[in-house]
DNA sequence: ATTATATTGATAATCGTTATCAATATTAAA
DNA sequence: TTTAATATTGATAACGATTATCAATATAAT
């Protein structure tokens, strides 16, 4: 039974890139994780094992990841990519709670069908997608912090900002 | 016949904020281009009229633009942002050559419809999506530029780059 | 052994975007 | 009209996740 490691060792021989110890190791505890990790859980668990081991390594090493299949990087809101493992992982597309960022997976045979009729229709060789469906959770809809969060939105909005108990002007991005 | 001036006009009202000429000036030019702009091209017809005018007050302004729903800002590839007005005109999702940057408009009603339910069934409250299919263009399919693009992919992929002739050694990003 | 190539960690650089701030401009209040 | 409060603007610094650079070291090929 062909495993992620015998896969990378594979990919890594046919680069003409090295088995070593420590993309063994960091291999190794991304696969602890379930779901979606970020690089700075990840780092923190590696250091655990051993502190000298710099960010760096763990970026490159989850790039080549990526480059032979077995991980795909996610850019959802907050700026930072996380990292999913996909081997012996059925496709699927993400529902995302934009309040608490609790994500749900799913898939819809039909809509990935579909995706491909457009794609041949405009004379497109489909090679990938992304899908997200952002919305409120059961949770944050019903803890009622909608008031909260509304009157966050319009401060937001209309470029102020809480500070320190008092509003203060802030740049208009 | 309401417009985009007027709704902008009405939401800085709403919002205590300010009709500036300035202000007015951008979304000008910001209709004059169909489709998905770069702040960059923006800027550089803005300063082809007014050259003082800072590219803070551009972002500022694209800001509140989306703030009040005329404006729709898109993360595709690159890093660059773009921006595509959202008055009066339908909702589409894109289809992306991944070679030329090509970008296709489409709608598919029965995916939207999908996105709905699948929402439904999970407790969640859409609030929007993103959906974007990735692909090759017939024209980059055709135009074989394949064999260079692969070999390129892999020397990408094994972490190396052509650079002055040779082949140089890079990081693993 | 000797040479060629790959890996690693520290650290600097990148770059689109945001924040800060002081000078103006605009509006509201007195 | 004065005066105070608030908003706008441009220059420029800061941010922050990711990437590049580089020298030291490890590993493989000959
Ligand atoms: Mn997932
Ligand atoms: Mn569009
Ligand atoms: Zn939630
Ligand atoms: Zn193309």
């Amino acid at each position: 039974m062909i495993n992620e490691f015998d896969l990378f060792k594979d990919f890594l021989r046919q680069q003409k890139l090295r088995w070593t110890p420590l993309r063994k190791m960091i291999l190794d505890i991304f696969l602890c994780f379930d779901g979606h990790v970020q690089i700075e859980t990840l780092h923190e668990k590696i250091c655990a094992q051993d502190p000298s081991i710099g960010i760096a390594t763990l970026y490159r090493t989850l790039k080549l990841l990526i480059d032979c299949g077995l991980v795909e990087a996610h850019s959802f809101q907050n700026g930072k990519k996380t990292y999913e493992r996909m081997f012996h992982v059925r496709h699927h597309d993400h529902l995302i709670c934009t309040r608490c960022e609790e994500t749900v997976e799913f898939e819809h045979p039909l809509i990935e069908k579909y995706q491909i009729e457009i794609c041949e229709s405009y004379g497109f060789t489909l090679k990938s997608h992304r899908m997200e469906l952002l919305g409120i959770c059961k949770n944050c809809e019903k803890s009622g912090d909608s008031a909260w969060h509304l009157s966050k939105k319009t401060l937001l909005q209309s470029s102020y900002r809480l500070k320190q108990g008092t509003l203060q002007q802030t740049t208009r991005f």
